[in-house]
DNA sequence: AAAATATAGTTACATTTGAAACTAATATTT
DNA sequence: AAATATTAGTTTCAAATGTAACTATATTTT
């Protein structure tokens, strides 16, 4: 029995999952950020990648935490409005800035860090070790794959 | 040695490694859909659905497209305003219409299924049948948790 | 059967997002 | 060392998206 080439079962199709998924999970998120902190995903991003290497640059920032240079822009001004972070322009490229997180910014971090954890823990709950090891080197290996499909869009997002 | 619980690494954590595949392939697609067929990824998901249980109304589209009602109307608007899909107002309930491909519908769908397929195929390359029904089963997981662990959002999407 | 409530779909308005143009500084070429 | 091109980050403007209010019909309650 041949199949039918002209239909295609949504629910069925990869995309689509992994879109219908990350949305879940994101909105889900988000709320829980905007909620008890007043953060978006992007500003957490950016505390994130700040908490773990200070003294990056806005566009190295962006390249880690998948922001383009707009976006970056926006939450790093509203970081800093907030006073969550501050910036050092680079004494050899006054274009430029280092990043650093504030004290109220470490103690959001480190407020916001056990959350995410928990919640990346009660998603896989349920997955054995040795599951986790698996599901990680398949989303390792769709990442390239889906790099390597690019019709070609630009640098960073 | 204590896990420090301070630090996160982003690209390690399932919700950002989640958005950023999910981000990077439907980009992809869109531009592929768009290119070629004029068409968006909400139009396109609705296409799919009509083609596949023509007759259904918007609100039933929308459940199966995970897509909310305004972005049902308005894909759907589109749709018609270019002769792909038309309506017919129910005879026993007036507020709603039942939803059906055209011919020229037909086509594209026709035309679109196969180049989605191939790139779920592509995506998939170098993925053993085994391993497709891992990640099958672990995508199904993954959702029925996340599903569980909305802190309350609405219906649909 | 009138009134109240709920549902299908649309419209209006506000917010978010992205692309392109822009400014200021640096790096490269001539 | 001017002129040209490139890069970091910002701003502007247009398109996409979400929320809430709305219209029309259907259903339920009194």
């Amino acid at each position: 029995m041949k199949k039918d080439v002209t239909a295609l079962k949504l629910n069925r199709f990869l995309p689509y999952r992994l879109t219908k998924l990350s949305g879940i999970i994101s909105r889900s998120l988000a709320e829980r950020y905007s909620r008890q902190f007043d953060l978006t995903i992007q500003e957490w991003r950016v505390i994130a990648i700040i908490g773990e290497k200070p003294g990056l640059t806005a566009r190295e920032v962006g390249d880690l935490a998948s922001l383009d240079k707009v976006n970056i822009s926006r939450a790093i001004e509203r970081l800093e409005k907030a006073g969550r972070i501050n910036r050092e322009v680079l004494p050899h490229d006054r274009r430029a800035f280092a990043l650093y997180l504030t004290e109220t910014g470490k103690i959001i971090l480190s407020q916001i860090v056990p959350l995410a954890q928990n919640y990346e823990n009660l998603l896989l709950e349920g997955f054995s070790a040795d599951e986790i090891e698996q599901l990680d080197s398949f989303l390792n290996r769709l990442d390239s794959r889906a790099d390597e499909l690019i019709p070609h869009l630009k640098e960073n997002n």
